[in-house]
DNA sequence: GTCTATAGAAAGATAGAC
DNA sequence: GTCTATCTTTCTATAGAC
């Protein structure tokens, strides 16, 4: 009972984040006010500034979340097995976590250009870094021979932007289940990279 | 020499959308102003108003005349031949026209959320009609025994996802030529869909 | 921790001179 | 056809009360 009433810092901080993730993506980081994010929180504009410097640190903390818990999630993947069965943990695992994290991939795909040249690098970084497991696992179905692309770094930015691209249409509740859609883009990535 | 001096309106209009198009390419609709379309321009601001009623009318011109363009031109390609030679043209074609307008695609897909709700529908009836071009390919293919595709709903989405996102990094005179691009593009699609 | 109030800059768009 | 000048609105960010 010592605390105050209007002190949620802990309710609030977060609420901010999600508010402006969902802004965010919705209308892109440019066209969203801070006036807009405080309104969908519920607070006034000023409390913003209690969890963030400025806007341009809000959108790279989104942003930097989002690609550490991507990064941490796939570490956290079995990694055994022959490069056809890591190729398939891989196809599954990025359109499960994309799909669950629609928000957060589409500010990270869209707002590059809205990061300081810092931010940018950062971000980019970590994207580079994830880009990497994947061509690493078809440079190793190359050297064993059951992967046939001419350009592994070719290949993994087709699979990986047409991976990403399920964000851009899938909907819950739709024609198509989750792992209907992760079955049929993993036989079109087994075929695509096939001997 | 009837013709005043500053009197320039079939120069400068051209040169408005142009600058329009690098500008929002560059920084994204949102976060251009007026004032610095202008600039790049070389006139003061209220001049733009002589070419365009407003800025969301001048996206939304740069939009459609990109997805017109795009229709004339596959419309005007050689339609006959078997499926799989249709999908390898449609590839090539894909990939070829969109890197030569590499500012208005990246405009096509990013900015569509910053139209009004009547601007937004009249694009994305433009997009569906390319759109079903490829997807009528796959479905002929599919009949005639010649692709094995689940889904050609999906198969076409996946397709136009891959093929596009050939924007995201290719450079003009970087490591690998347009013509290497289009084949290993086509070596994957042709793969991905077959039987 | 959140509020009101506001400073200071910049935005879209218009009016009227030349 | 383009200019300067300006209206009006909106923006980010800060100051100080409670």
């Amino acid at each position: 009972m010592a605390r105050k009433t209007g002190s949620h810092s802990q309710i609030t901080g977060p609420k901010v984040f999600e508010a402006a993730a969902r802004l965010f993506a919705r209308h892109g980081f440019a066209a969203v006010s801070m006036r807009q994010i405080a309104a969908e929180v519920g607070v006034q504009a000023g409390a913003l500034y209690l969890y963030t410097p400025d806007k341009q640190t809000l959108l790279f903390d989104l942003m930097r979340e989002h690609m550490d818990e991507l990064l941490a999630a796939w570490a956290a993947q079995d990694k055994g097995g022959a490069p056809l069965a890591q190729l398939e943990a891989f196809v599954r695992f990025h359109i499960g976590f994309h799909l669950d994290r629609s928000d957060a991939v589409f500010i990270a795909y869209m707002e590059l250009r809205n990061l300081s040249d810092e931010n940018f690098a950062a971000i980019e970084g970590l994207r580079k870094r994830y880009e990497d497991g994947l061509e690493e696992i078809l440079h190793q179905g190359q050297q064993a021979g059951v992967f046939q692309v001419p350009d592994t770094k070719l290949a993994m930015m087709a699979l990986i932007a047409m991976l990403t691209g399920v964000n851009t249409w899938y909907r819950e509740g739709g024609r198509l289940s989750r792992d209907m859609v992760e079955e049929i883009y993993w036989d079109m990535t087994r075929k695509a990279v096939a001997g």
